[in-house]
DNA sequence: ATTACGATGTCGTATTATCCGATATCGTAT
DNA sequence: ATACGATATCGGATAATACGACATCGTAAT
């Protein structure tokens, strides 16, 4: 049976990535879902639930609760949305903002490590991989 | 902030692979984990669970269930390790194995979908950045 | 041999996530 | 005005997770 190989390799990869970042974030005290989504807003802040939704991939009812959580310790906010009121914003609070910022570093120099050795051809290469899956796929998720 | 250029893309094309293979394998009446599974089995049966738990990332003690579910709807079988008495080696059995001829089916599709198009030496880069991603996290998975 | 250590899979419990449908509210286009 | 779709929340059923405990069993060191 000959190996697929695009999709188990990135399989494969995902997995190493989603393993080593739960390390990296663990002793930050929160969970890869929450880091992912603090590391996020503190690119894209302020944001509303269903723009989380389309890039996690968290249903949105499992945000309500994830949400409700991270309220209550104080890392985000719900304010309200400016140009629609069934919205919520979500933003980062002080507490959080200082949390995404390590994970941030975390992520960035986890990158740094791994372009190390890398040419500008071999990312092209990747990068029209990743097009031709968006193509294929033909899913939005940003 | 200048965005991560590896990670990104790689978690967006993940997502995007997942949304369209849920779509795909939906149909057939197994979860996308079940799903991969059963493509897993395909090409590697039989196998332990631990292996199996190395490979999709699921944990051991859900796994035990997951089985369990499978088992009672006859597409797999556990059966006796012949060198390890503490282990199972899992099987497809007949039914499983027709639906796993299926989703193998589908994945090659889909794969030969992405890669029309894409040259020898996209695909190069694309390894080596997946080399390196397994070289920095040093995370065995297969 | 005996021991120590680690690995295998299962079980229990508590917590969290998912799916599905229902709901109230509210933009948007007709 | 109206219909339609989108937004977020809620409830209930099912499934997945983390964590620890457990009994069993390979493996390597003593």
């Amino acid at each position: 049976m000959k190996p697929l190989k695009v999709l188990s390799p990135l399989h494969k990869a995902s997995r190493q990535i989603e393993i080593h970042l739960a390390q990296e974030i663990k002793p930050l005290g929160v969970s890869p879902v929450e880091g992912h989504l603090l590391a996020y807003l503190y690119s894209y802040e302020p944001c509303p639930i269903a723009e989380i939704h389309r890039v996690l991939g968290t249903r949105r009812s499992t945000l309500t609760s994830l949400l409700d959580r991270l309220e209550a310790r104080g890392l985000v906010s719900r304010d309200a949305h400016p140009d629609d009121r069934r919205s919520w914003m979500i933003s980062l609070r002080e507490e959080g903002r200082t949390l995404a910022a390590k994970i941030r570093r975390s992520l960035e120099s986890f990158e740094a490590a791994i372009m190390k050795d890398i040419a500008r051809h071999d990312i092209q290469g990747f990068e029209r991989l990743m097009k031709s899956i968006a193509d294929v796929t033909s899913v939005d998720v940003r």
